[in-house]
DNA sequence: GGGAGAAGTTAGTACGTACTAACTTATTGT
DNA sequence: ACAATAAGTTAGTACGTACTAACTTCTCCC
């Protein structure tokens, strides 16, 4: 009798992507800029402001003219599902495939759009419904609970913090190979004993090696100060 | 310093389902009608039209106008791949995630687009690389070979006649659950005891139990004869 | 062998998603 | 405060993939 509810057409694989985008840059705080969705999509400025549009008339984000893009519920909603596909998948196939963390990412980015919450499902229980995944992120519940607390990164650590390695970024593997090779893990613990002036170079020690690391790369591991 | 061979652009999603669609077409010996693989995909036959010059102008088909469309070689080592990826897939979903035969096709059919031969290859290993899908299918090796025997059906069976079950269509889980509650599966024993004339009913036993199934069924369950 | 009906193609349209070029709005540094 | 620059938008274009409508070609039966 209830007529069906407004058609839930699926969405391309692109419009996907740029709700995740714009989810992972507002977690910095502020809405998401074009310039920046452009740069992590590797598109033209212009085309996002077209898809933004289109995203707007969908009714899954905000655009303040000018200013940037906020999710929508709906929106948000989306954006969680992708995040907990992407990191189900990707702690699948370190876990049950053998592939390096290193090496997810890529083969993530693609299946999360193929993959029916289903098989996503399936795929967290055989894996006993981890939390995080191997890059130490927080995985989406089924229901899109997730834990947003605000991390600081080795680049905000003072000298003489200690603080232990929550999570990295997971994108680039040749960046994950460097951390790997110093032990700088999820986990693992590290203290800063020295810092160059002008964003120069962060001297750590992580268990017991010492090592110097750019603001750049210490910008991409998140973690939470122990003391 | 030798210039990089000519760039093999990703196909579309789309592409690559028309050129799988060709080749279980051409299976049947005919090149692939334009109106056969319109109704295999659900498209206007216009629009296969459309297709099947772009693929010919990538070099992937041959088309003879007003008659159908071939492989090429280079178009039936991608739809090979395709047809390995499906069927890894479902092998695997059936036996390490614990999906039903009958609920696989839809879930390999999108993964396949989007799983890299990496991917595919260690799931083929984590299953001690079958040669068979859930349904009886022959997966084509990494390198693109494949058993291309023809096969009979239950149609084609006289009375009398006993043929071993190798394999049935997966498209329709309604069908496949159909067959399994009465254990047509791959590697039963079948012998038809009757068949009622003018395409009518086929009756079978197999095992001990007897049934009658139409030919529509019929033909989509392929055999081997053993008498 | 000719004509009816089936099969196939072309033409014109729409939409999603990208691009570049040109323009507009916002920000920032003096 | 205002000009230079950065950021963002619009306009026009292209391409892949679908559609319907109208036309052409093939096939097969009498």
């Amino acid at each position: 009798m209830s007529r069906p509810a407004a058609r839930e057409k699926a969405l391309t694989r692109q419009a996907e992507d740029y709700l995740k985008v714009v989810y992972e840059i507002e977690q910095g705080g502020a809405p998401a800029a074009t310039t920046d969705i452009a740069e992590q999509l590797n598109i033209a400025a212009a085309s996002v402001s077209g898809m933004l549009q289109r995203l707007a008339r969908l009714g899954l984000v905000k655009v303040e003219r000018y200013r940037g893009a906020r999710l929508t519920a709906p929106g948000r909603s989306i954006a969680l599902q992708l995040l907990r596909r992407h990191r189900i998948i990707e702690s699948y196939l370190v876990t049950k495939l053998g592939y390096g963390w290193d090496d997810v990412h890529e083969e993530a980015e693609r299946l999360e759009h193929a993959a029916t919450t289903e098989l996503i499902d399936r795929m967290a229980d055989a894996l006993g419904n981890p939390t995080e995944d191997p890059h130490g992120a927080p995985i989406p519940t089924a229901a899109g609970r997730i834990d947003e607390r605000r991390l600081s990164t080795i680049a905000d650590l003072a000298v003489g913090a200690k603080a232990r390695i929550v999570r990295m970024s997971d994108r680039d593997p040749e960046f994950l190979r460097y951390l790997a090779k110093r032990t700088i893990l999820p986990g693992a613990t590290v203290r800063v004993t020295a810092r160059e002036p002008f964003d120069g170079p962060i001297t750590l020690t992580v268990g017991r090696a010492k090592h110097t690391v750019g603001t750049a790369a210490a910008a991409r591991v998140f973690v939470e100060r122990t003391i």
